[in-house]
DNA sequence: TCTGGGGTCCTCTCTCAA
DNA sequence: TCTGTTGAGAGAGGACCC
């Protein structure tokens, strides 16, 4: 545990509703929720007026329509979260470089280096929550501590309550001082804990641990029976407030895939080749503005009764082209038996790399049709300056233009059209 | 009730080589 | 040549996060 209070957890408040809102005032103290609209579909988003339902993000839309009828269901739109996150990471780097992103609307940052032009680190909490309100017209929530776990914890603490007939406001900033960690901690459910999810806290709980003070009291040795070694040892280090990991700025992503659930089962290999290209070529175009390439294709189908398999494999030389990556998943696909039924079918890369220009090898030329790295190359430019539509696979040409994926398209299941 | 999409990390099992 | 051990690496699945 640092002995020092300087690391900072922000977290902005029902983000995505809170963009919509900011577009469309009208909206503000409704029961709100943005997500996927079909049968399918999950929340991602939703107001604090809809938590006061018992809605929360990620559950089944159908569900949450029966608990909060009055609710109004917004689509998602991607690229306006995408922009407000810029915003929020221009704010916080004003602070300090040291930021660690955690996802669109979540950050760490540690502000040992930002004390004496901006006060300590409470005051930076306050002045970073206000700047936000000012120029973003957004709220957050700041946990102020000596370790990221308690920072996210107090962040949290920090959150309005959702209540009826309004929600009640939160502090907004949550500070647990050097020394008051164990205090703030022990009290919590084990839940709380970041890696504790249902099944854990099940295990736990057959060990009449529910509290991170019961965690902490259990020795450590049934922890890694119960849960094996690395999260045995991890969590109990954590319920004595042990996390001295750093604060780390510009991670390097370890994959990149896109995966989509259908409106209605597919039930025959034509279908689902035509989709797995739909997917590589999306994928191969992100590797490419990414400037990576992969070893590791992996291909994931779901099933109809929700059973999911992934399949993959390792290829000799690192993939960047959407045919090349599409032929190995369509040589994993045909090891599949679809007729029960697909419900959602994936394609990613690991094994990521920088992508470096290297002439093929015969065999590559010999089976690759896009082995010309040029050909790809073209493609990456036109759809930067026309757009993603603009060009792609001749299979994937459809009345209308062509099929082609995006980042963002269909992130919350599909729509109720 | 009926479960999205984009990820990371851990564990188990199997294979292969030394 | 056969058998057993061990460790690395790959593949698969699962838990978890936002």
């Amino acid at each position: 545990m640092g002995s020092e209070l300087s690391i900072l957890h922000v977290d902005m408040d029902a983000f995505f509703v809170a963009v919509e809102v900011r577009r469309d005032p009208s909206l503000a103290g409704q029961p709100v929720i943005v997500g996927g609209s079909g049968a399918r579909g999950v929340v991602a988003s939703c107001s604090y007026e809809a938590r006061a339902y018992g809605v929360h993000s990620a559950m089944p839309s159908a569900r949450a329509r029966r608990l909060c009828p009055a609710a109004l269901f917004l689509p998602g739109h991607f690229e306006r979260y995408q922009q407000a996150s810029r915003q929020l990471h221009d704010v916080l780097e004003s602070f300090t470089p040291l930021v660690e992103s955690i996802s669109l609307d979540e950050a760490f940052l540690d502000v040992s280096g930002s004390r004496r032009l901006f006060g300590t680190a409470t005051e930076i909490a306050w002045a970073i929550r206000g700047r936000i309100a000012g120029e973003l017209g957004l709220d957050a929530s700041v946990g102020v501590a000596t370790s990221k776990l308690v920072a996210k914890l107090a962040s949290k603490a920090a959150k309005p309550t959702a209540a009826l007939p309004a929600p009640l406001p939160g502090p907004g900033v949550t500070v647990v001082p050097a020394g008051a960690e164990l205090d703030f901690l022990h009290p919590l459910p084990v839940g709380a804990l970041w890696g504790v999810g249902p099944v854990t806290r099940r295990r736990l709980g057959r060990l009449g641990v529910t509290t991170v003070a019961d965690l902490a009291a259990t020795p450590v040795e049934s922890l890694v029976a119960a849960l094996g070694p690395a999260s045995g040892q991890h969590l109990h280090a954590l319920a004595w407030g042990g996390d001295d990991r750093p604060v780390e700025t510009g991670r390097a992503a370890k994959s990149v895939g896109h995966e989509e659930t259908y409106r209605r089962d597919l039930h025959d290999h034509q279908a689902l080749g035509r989709e797995v290209v739909r997917l590589a070529d999306a994928v191969a175009s992100r590797l490419r503005e990414a400037g990576t390439a992969g070893r590791t294709v992996v291909l994931k189908v779901r099933f109809g009764d929700f059973r999911t398999i992934t399949r993959s494999r390792r290829v000799a030389a690192p993939l960047d082209g959407g045919p090349a990556l599409a032929r190995v998943a369509k040589g994993l696909l045909a090891g599949i038996d679809p007729t029960p039924g697909v419900r959602l079918l994936g394609v990613s890369v690991a094994g990521l790399e920088a992508r470096v220009a290297r002439q093929p090898t015969l065999d590559e030329a010999m089976v690759d049709d896009d082995g010309d790295a040029a050909v790809a190359g073209a493609v990456a430019d036109i759809r930067r300056r026309f757009g993603s539509v603009a060009v792609g696979p001749a299979s994937l040409l459809a009345p209308g233009g062509l099929s082609v994926r995006r980042r963002g398209d269909q992130q919350w299941g599909p729509d109720a059209r």
